[in-house]
DNA sequence: TAATTCACATACCGATTGGTATGTGAATTA
DNA sequence: TAATTCACATACCAATCGGTATGTGAATTA
């Protein structure tokens, strides 16, 4: 069963995804979890203590299905086709539906407004980039990819293709952007590193 | 010389360029500027008037020396180094001086706040795009350019994977992945599109 | 030079902000 | 069953918000 602390989490995150820190207003939590701010603050010291669970909530509703895609697959290779393949087949409906990529809303909407909800974003980035790189060196090791990559280069490419890919196909309301972006990725990255 | 009203903008526009339309408020926009409210309102109907302008002064402040690098090349190929080369060279600086991509910003921004300005976020966006196409659409014509390239997926692909580069680069406070965004589409989309 | 206009500054407005202190009914415990 | 705790709701707070109406000195015009 789910805690009201949880239902809070659930209802308001979508929320700061989507107007940012500052664009939420106490008023609006409270619209929107049909609570009051007696029962807000019960559970969460203040308005930044919300909104920092309320990404890290976020990150976990899109991070978790892309790691299930990239844990189900065996070898690097085809580990990295899942990612091409999620972002191509969900993030985008995900992403609409719940406001876009929280990665990119609180890096922009945080970096100087809030230093401590920008360096959880920085943090985020840092852990989805290493992943790839993990997953990329893994690959040279077991002779799935050429010696000569750059692991974490490679990864940081990736990741830039697809926040902007996501940025894209926000901005311009159509989905093809981050597929394009995902396509580039399979052909021009991920086939000229195979081994 | 500089009107009062020029001189607003041009105070205003790196702040609603890094705090958003939400996160900067008449109070800081007087202290940056030591005028007062009569002023302000003088010149400016509202807020959203003034944020309006000062979007487009962000987007002029970093379109124009992008402009000027293109005009100033010959042929397809050649302008699209010189776009590689300004957001290697120029863009990182420029944009962690006055706070980032103002596309980037107000797109993110504005999406869920403030439909005009995101409108207009979305124009600024169609028309990098279309330009860039333009000038892949001309490569093809002038036999610079392979004749299967799709000029407008091109262009947006491009434009993707520079605005994941900046705000990459941004978050990590590293100038190295716009670098190495622009690296890879010398390589990888330049020197694969040129006959 | 008297009147007017311009370019702001000052003072004020209701509404909303994040936050807190207190109230309260139901459930739990003793 | 009496006392206490839990899980909120209600009521209030100073501060700040965007915006406006009025004041004012200097420059311009008549």
């Amino acid at each position: 069963m789910e805690t009201t602390q949880e239902y809070i989490l659930e209802k308001v995150a979508p929320l700061f995804n989507k107007k940012g820190y500052n664009g939420t207003s106490l008023s609006e939590i409270t619209k929107a979890t049909n609570l009051t701010k007696g029962a807000v603050y019960f559970y969460f010291r203040n308005k930044e203590d919300l909104a920092f669970q309320a990404f890290h909530l976020n990150v976990k509703k899109l991070v978790k299905p892309l790691n299930n895609v990239v844990i189900e697959r065996k070898g690097a290779i085809n580990k990295l086709y899942g990612m091409t393949f999620y972002f191509k087949e969900y993030y985008y409906e995900l992403a609409s539906e719940r406001g876009g990529c929280p990665l990119l809303n609180l890096g922009v909407d945080a970096r100087f407004n809030n230093p401590i909800l920008f360096e959880e974003a920085r943090k985020i980035c840092d852990r989805l980039i290493q992943n790839t790189a993990t997953i990329i060196a893994h690959g040279i090791k077991h002779k799935e990819i050429k010696e000569a990559t750059d692991a974490h280069t490679l990864a940081t490419n990736i990741y830039s293709m697809i926040e902007g890919g996501i940025f894209m196909s926000l901005i311009t309301q159509n989905k093809n952007y981050i597929v394009n972006i995902a396509n580039h990725i399979e052909s021009a990255i991920i086939e000229q590193i195979r081994l």
